[in-house]
DNA sequence: CTGTTAGCGCGTTCAG
DNA sequence: CTGAACGCGCTAACAG
């Protein structure tokens, strides 16, 4: 079946195409009768207008792009839901895009996003990027866009964070607490702005503390999960000391997690573990794992609201906008660390 | 910045617009020097088509249509990671929707589908949808259309699933063989083509190992996480005589688990359970909760591939793609379910 | 080998 | 209150 358009419609009703056009559009200059007609033919038919043609004239694309690393992290997922949820309310439609950490895709999307493909960009960024020129470009052809979680701090636009140093200091600190003395820090990626401000958080906890902060406790984990646990088996063995571990990512801290389990190494007797993580079966977890929780569904949701608001009011989105929203430690009941 | 686009190209290097336009697309009557000539300029000036343009003309949106029921859900997040791969290999875009479960917001992003958006729709059904009139329309209006996981058997069209059949029925002996005789089974919503197989599966076995199937013991589980946790609790207080649970998904093992929790109820002593669960730290899920893993990744790839394929043909999906993918029983070594 | 012309379907002038 | 005409940016048929 052909897919119905104005002309049709206006065939069938006597009318000019224009008339019909803005009938639908609800424009003041048509007579309440003919929109009555029109839109119950329209209904009938079950017109719906061609959004490309209407993106081309009106030169605006009601779609936004979502860029992130991956998909199968329950942050990004709980992000999307939030996201999904305001484009819904604001009558956009969502793309996405996976770079898979990679710093190749992410420039081949930023690349093919100047298109006018969309509206405005979210956006995560890669562990890979180090350079930012692809995205000074999507800036420079102004095309709005707000960056959540992992930011570029070189760009003058809206961010939405989770308070990483705070979230950093307090899970050191936990561990402290808890007894910990020698805590290595599974560190992911290190251009990572995360990253970096979890690491901040680590060092100065353990100076406030008194604990000399040992380089070499400090893990790099962009490698794949088996390489990272074999990193973490090769440490824990060389520095039975270590007796905490805190995990700047979920998957880090199951590396580490597998880690000990292999050498024997009892959690959380020997080692206690913390870490970032999203998983929303949180009770189904290992209570040996303390969590930091970050609200990704109200990250998603606000970095969603301040780039709709943008493109609402046509104006470009302002870096004073940013926000920081605060993590939430969650102990598990049954664990000695607490 | 404004956006560049054949017409400057054109006069820039005083070529007609369609000789650029041919240039670039490496169109066979244009000459050698003239596409260095034009691709030069186009990769200086970052030329990038306009999509909605070039849709509107040839009437293809290089765009899919996911609809989904939600994505904070490890099973739907990795389908999404194949079908975002194949879309990638394919030159396609990617729409993401979720219907959150809600029949109302199916029907409207269906209906909104028809309008060309899409060149093609992957899609697993809300739990809530019982009428399929909206997926017919879809179909009558010769959009493709590739079920996954929760199917529509009405519709003659491929379907990517697992062998929900021979799981239900391998989780059911699984726990029989481990020693239960009274084993509940918790539904999602009765109107999904999994609950059902999955159920069948259930009964075929009780009945294969001559255990009457009390229909008392099937929970529909279809209402919020601490609604369903409550009946269980109910259940379990009223029959205590239950020794398994078989949850049809994640979030229902979730809920039994938590009401064995709050009883005091011992896992997996007193109460084995065994689930449909795609978490991919199940390194990290309690040593006693045995899952059934479904080859999501995989599922999301075959699908998207059967898709890509009729489009490339344009040809209809024929219903003779389906494919039933195996899933994979995951015992932990700690449990005594073994 | 290159250019001219004519739409794709819609929204927006501007005339009547 | 309604309609005719134009153009968004691109592709395709047809001339030259």
């Amino acid at each position: 079946m052909k897919s119905v358009n104005l002309k049709e419609l206006a065939q069938e009703l006597n009318l000019s195409i224009s008339t019909v056009s803005k009938a639908l559009r609800d424009n003041y200059e048509i007579g309440q009768e003919t929109k009555e007609r029109v839109k119950k033919l329209a209904q009938e038919l079950n017109y719906e207008p061609n959004p490309y043609a209407s993106s081309l004239r009106r030169k605006k694309s009601k779609t936004i792009g979502v860029v992130i690393p991956e998909v199968s992290n329950n942050f990004f997922s709980q992000a999307i839901n939030g996201i999904e949820e305001v484009a819904r309310e604001n009558d956009y439609h969502v793309l996405i895009y996976l770079t898979n950490e990679s710093y190749s895709r992410e420039l081949a999307i930023a690349h093919h996003l100047v298109s006018g493909r969309v509206d405005g960009i979210l956006m995560s960024i890669a562990s890979e990027t180090q350079d930012y020129a692809h995205l000074r470009e999507l800036a420079s052809k102004n095309i709005p866009i707000v960056f959540f979680d992992r930011v570029c701090d070189e760009l003058a636009t809206a961010k939405v964070t989770t308070n990483d140093f705070q979230s950093g200091y307090m899970a050191t600190q936990h561990l402290i607490e808890a007894g910990c003395r020698c805590i290595a820090h599974l560190l992911i990626s290190s251009n990572l702005s995360i990253g970096q401000k979890r690491m901040q958080g680590y060092v100065k906890a353990l100076e406030n503390y008194g604990i000399t902060c040992d380089a070499s406790l400090i893990i790099n984990g962009d490698r794949t999960d088996a390489e990272n646990r074999e990193t973490m088996k090769q440490l824990l063995r060389s520095r039975p000391e270590i007796d905490g571990i805190f995990a700047s990512v979920e998957r880090l801290a199951m590396s580490s997690y597998e880690a000990c389990k292999e050498l024997n190494i009892s959690i959380p007797d020997d080692i206690k573990i913390i870490s970032f993580s999203n998983l929303y079966v949180a009770s189904l977890l290992d209570p040996a794992l303390t969590t930091i929780t970050q609200p990704a569904y109200s990250i998603g949701k606000e970095a969603a609201k301040i780039l709709f608001n943008s493109l609402d009011k046509n104006k470009p989105v302002l870096e004073a906008n940013s926000l920081e929203l605060s993590s939430e430690l969650i102990k598990r009941k049954s664990t000695a660390v607490n």
